[in-house]
RNA sequence: UGAGCUAUGGUGUAACGGUAGCACUACAGAUUUUGGUUCUGUCUGUCUAGGUUCGAAUCCUAGUAGCUCAACCA
């Protein structure tokens, strides 16, 4: 094979978990895998788990095996069904599919049967200390901590004490569980973790039934483990917790699951974090969870963003180990990748003006033009075209300079898929605000049919002023002003930009009454552009999905 | 000031002791009935200092910088 021809035909090199995979695979370590997406219920999902969902659901796509979809359902007081359901349809949405759907309280029963094994075996005891003391006996970072005075206890009385806790004998936040681990550990997390803590709280799913709920730290690894999950992915900031993680899978001598960190993926001129974003929602800077802002996936998806180009923008940022900040123009290039090749080609015109055809005799006449030039199977549809047109403000130049190739006085441009026009008269009112526009027509330039020999540089998008319709159009920007807000100084809500939402009007041709939420169009020369679900009868409107490379910038 | 993690163009990511590559961005040109798309080309990088080696982004040593850890959150 020649060296051109290898190049060609290797893979793309592997990621450090295809590699810790692909080994593990060869020594014969496992002969599958089971990866997982661990989601709590208790938010939206967000472009940064998106990059999660990719990498667990992606590494069971390629590598023999497959991916639960598990709820960390552990905190009963922050979570809810309604997240749940949302979070199944964004997976879903993604183009994933997950083997079980299960939840950490599926497990409250054997979990608690691990604290009551981990009790007997000396490794664990109830504390009575409030959480001030503990935090208090917890010690810093530099300084070792404390030993709770009950940390003794005997045996028989922890699991009589725990009991009590089960039954609902003592109020919220009186007494925990804990390991009995290092009171002196560097690792924080080691210095005797708290396992249970006391929530007399309604559960999403399990009710009245505990009173009793599970740390992350004592749920998280054990429900890997009982669902034999071989590669448990998470985020670097779990790191510490990875001691943790193998210290209670080994005293508790059950399945031994692996954690693996990687970086989480963060995006320039957005946040995620779920509780900023809340803060957006409930403070109303946006208009929910799913407005199109928003770096939700949900918004994403009002917004008209495709699972493909979501899935192609994880694919390419990778996974790494160091901190990072991406990018939102990659995000943009990869929906207008996709959408140039499925979107459907229309004509809106935003700031018009008046075109008219000074020469034009006939009654109106309807012309042809393809759906999209990318796609010769996306098929034609028809234009009216008449006497009176509207073309963009800003297609038109009285004293243009150099290199413009657009409308001026005895300039020609052609319009799109019908004729080429010569700027004969410029008419204005009193103010001087232009008006309309006279032009001539070039009878033997239609498009298709050009026998006029005439060559111009500029097209222009225009649609027929007599049957115009007229539509709303939400211009999207990026939602803050500065590229990493949780950087900034005071409240990250300062830095919001003011202009991300611009509402206008504009003129559509009236094959736009057709519209679905399902489509996907091109405007002409302006951006890409879905139906948003707030349209009525009536009343149509747009949101803008990304704008088109602009190659052209006035000096 | 303890412990852990991470350092490669503007951004993201490769190179597994042997020519620092790919993508995005930016810029220049060609094509174009979208100043879009497509095509071609150009610029920009191994945190620092020593060491090992014929040869170091890669191995060693010492620094430096950034991030993480003191919720009964996950």
């Amino acid at each position: 094979m020649s060296e051109e021809l290898k190049k060609d035909t290797e893979e793309r090199s592997l990621n450090f978990l295809e590699e810790i995979i692909e080994e593990d695979l060869r020594t014969g370590k496992y002969s599958s895998i089971v990866t997982r997406f661990p989601p709590e219920p208790n938010g939206y999902l967000h472009i940064g788990h998106a990059s999660s969902i990719c990498l667990n659901f992606g590494l069971t796509k390629k590598y023999p095996g497959y991916t639960n979809l598990r709820f960390d359902d552990t905190n009963p007081v922050t979570e809810d069904t309604e997240y749940v359901e949302s979070i199944k349809e964004d997976v879903k949405w993604l183009g994933f599919e997950w083997k079980h759907e299960r939840y950490a309280s599926d497990y409250f029963d054997t979990l608690h049967g691990y604290a009551v094994k981990l009790i007997e075996k000396g490794l664990a005891y109830v504390d009575d200390s409030t959480s001030e003391e503990m935090a208090a006996m917890k010690g810093t970072p530099t300084e070792p901590g404390r030993n709770s005075s009950f940390r003794d206890r005997t045996v028989d009385e922890n699991l009589d004490l725990f009991a009590r806790m089960k039954n609902g004998e003592f109020p919220d936040g009186s007494r925990t569980l804990r390991a009995k681990i290092d009171m002196a550990h560097t690792n924080m997390l080691m210095r005797d973790p708290v396992l249970y803590r006391i929530k007399h709280a309604h559960h999403h799913r399990t009710g009245d039934k505990w009173c009793i709920y599970p740390m992350y730290d004592f749920a998280h690894g054990q429900s890997d483990s009982i669902e034999e999950v071989t590669h448990s992915i998470c985020t670097m900031e779990f790191v510490p917790h990875r001691e943790l993680y193998d210290w209670l899978i080994a005293r508790l001598e059950i399945y031994p699951s692996h954690q693996y960190e990687f970086a989480r993926r963060n995006i320039n001129y957005t946040v995620t974090s779920k509780r900023k974003l809340l803060q957006l929602v409930t403070d109303n800077h946006v208009t929910g969870w799913d407005d199109p802002r928003m770096p939700t996936i949900s918004g994403l998806r009002r917004r008209g963003y495709t699972p493909d180009s979501i899935r192609d923008f994880c694919e390419r940022i990778g996974v790494a180990k160091r901190d990072n900040l991406v990018d939102v123009g990659l995000l943009e290039f990869c929906v207008r990748e996709h959408l140039n090749k499925i979107a459907q080609r229309r004509m809106v015109v935003f700031d018009p003006v008046k075109v008219i055809l000074t020469n034009y005799t006939g009654d109106g006449e309807l012309l042809s033009t393809e759906n999209n030039p990318e796609n010769p199977e996306g098929g034609i549809r028809s234009l009216s075209f008449n006497r009176e047109l509207l073309i963009e403000r800003d297609d038109f130049m009285e004293n243009p300079p150099k290199k413009y190739f657009r409308l001026a006085p005895g300039q020609m441009v052609r319009l799109k898929s019908a004729y080429i026009i010569r700027c004969d008269e410029v008419i204005k009112d009193g103010n001087g605000q232009v008006t309309a526009l006279h032009c001539t027509y070039i009878p033997e330039s239609k498009s298709g049919a050009d026998t006029s020999g005439i060559n111009v540089k500029g097209t222009l998008h225009w649609v027929n002023a007599a049957d115009a319709v007229e539509v709303e159009v939400r211009e999207y920007d990026r939602l803050f002003r500065v590229e990493n807000p949780a950087d900034e100084e005071g409240d990250f809500k300062e830095y919001l930009n003011p202009d991300s939402l611009k509402t206008v009007i504009g003129f559509a041709e009236t094959s736009l009454k057709e519209a679905t939420t399902a489509d996907r169009f091109q405007f002409l020369r302006k951006g890409y552009y879905c139906l948003d679900r707030d349209s009525k009868d009536g009343k149509l409107i747009f949101n803008r999905t990304v704008t088109l490379k602009d190659g052209w910038k006035k000096a």
